[in-house]
DNA sequence: ATTATATAGTTATATAGGGAAGTTGTCAAG
DNA sequence: CTTGACAACTTCCCTATATAACTATATAAT
């Protein structure tokens, strides 16, 4: 085994580095190496206090940091003690998308944009009639000039809201993704599945049938809480993949 | 529009909640009805405490809340302005998972367990040389009596080591999921594709062909840093689907 | 015009103390 | 011997106050 070097276990005051997040890393630290077990009480935050020099409420946000991150659990009256690994706490996060839309190669072309009048699932979506209006794009993404991902979302059509306009444009899914967001936007609801492509979508996205795919729906909402934009992505999985890990992370 | 009830804007502190809770509720929900619009600036730290008569401290408290659930985002010496919304805080959960491992009707048997020499991809994920012995796991998981997953398993063979011998136990995969956790293990990596089934799986799952499904990787390693199992469930893509929402929630 | 300095406004960090929840030991009554 | 009440203790949790660090702007000197 290697042995890892003696890194310090004493707060450095004279260190950028803030004193509760040193302590975090000295606590983490000891914890990955095994000194605590899953199970294992931690130390008072009074003896924490004594053995590191520091006044409570430097620990308290300590336990908070890293109770927040699942490494310990806080009961009060009781103690705080070690957690043991969770798959439930792992998450999977949109940076490999997000990689993929920052990519300068990455290129967004519009297929087609119509309006057209809601069928029942899409009007119980939007939060509309059938019957009614709503403008309906489809959009080819291409990454190194390989077809991607297909999008396809219905948009509400009111001209009274500017947020159409500007939905409308090519640039906006870079924004949602990208990291400047949308402005217009409060809140929005995601869903990822998996599945075959059929033969239409097979034939944008030049794939051989049969193939699986990532089916991502997604249905956001403004301001006032009312549905704007309903579509979903349909990615070739050999495309995409989503990863994450669980645990112990060597840095917070 | 429906005109939402006039809720509190003090902080009552009568009341359990705490007081850097009630102020964090008070400001998400003044952003959430669209008082502080994206970009703009909230109020100074020194302002919210002569609003709502509280110390700089518990203001403090509420601006790192909301700063780490993503709705705003504070610069030191410039400001606290409310953030935009970014897909990329987004984040998919194992909650479903979990959900399916807690049914009382989830069923795990036991197809087979037997020792092996590792190939060269198996001795390159678990840390060991080609020839090295391993075990491999197989198991299907069933919900309501119909087949959902197909897992299989490489176990690190080394009979010094009690891990093994836990994980072999087909209760091993509740815990991980259903929230007592295992304490042998620090850390895991987890990834998520989509893909087609082949005959054998198909087969095994009952499914038709073509068929498309989530692959499932899984590396864990144990508290010396050194792989213990690599492993990857194949779930039908009928069985599961992974949802979340960003932007703001109604409650922190 | 450019640079250096001072100042005001902002968030970030640290210290100190009191309160709430849970556990444990003691002791008297049954 | 068992049981229940009560008090002392330990532990985490929250708030109040003070100081430092950072940014932008205005001002003075070069």
């Amino acid at each position: 085994m290697v042995d890892q070097k003696d890194l310090p276990d004493t707060i450095d005051r004279d260190s950028y580095e803030p004193a509760y997040a040193q302590l975090a890393n000295i606590l983490r630290r000891q914890v990955a190496a095994g000194l605590f077990l899953p199970g294992d009480q931690l130390p008072s935050e009074a003896m924490l206090c004594e053995s590191y020099q520091v006044s409570p409420m430097t620990v308290r946000r300590t336990i908070n940091l890293l109770s927040e991150e699942g490494v310990v659990r806080a009961i009060q009256g009781r103690g705080t003690f070690v957690s043991a690994l969770e798959l439930g706490r792992a998450a999977f996060g949109l940076h490999e998308l997000q990689e993929l839309f920052n990519d300068p190669s990455m290129v967004v072309k519009l297929l087609g944009a119509r309006i057209v009048t809601v069928d029942e699932r899409t009007a119980r979506k939007l939060n509309l009639v059938v019957g009614d209006k709503a403008i309906y794009i489809r959009r080819l993404l291409s990454v190194d000039g390989a077809p991607a991902f297909y999008h396809r979302e219905y948009l509400i059509y009111d001209p009274t809201r500017p947020i159409v306009e500007a939905e409308t444009e090519v640039t906006a899914l870079r924004g949602l993704f990208g990291g400047t967001g949308s402005a217009m936007l409060k809140r929005g609801e995601l869903s990822v599945e998996a599945c075959l492509l059929n033969d239409a979508e097979a034939s944008i996205l030049q794939a051989s049938l049969p193939m699986a795919a990532f089916y991502l729906e997604h249905l956001f909402y403004d301001f006032d809480d009312r549905p704007v934009s309903w579509g979903w992505f349909i990615c070739r999985s050999d495309c995409l993949r989503f990863s994450t890990s669980v645990g112990i992370r060597s840095e917070g």
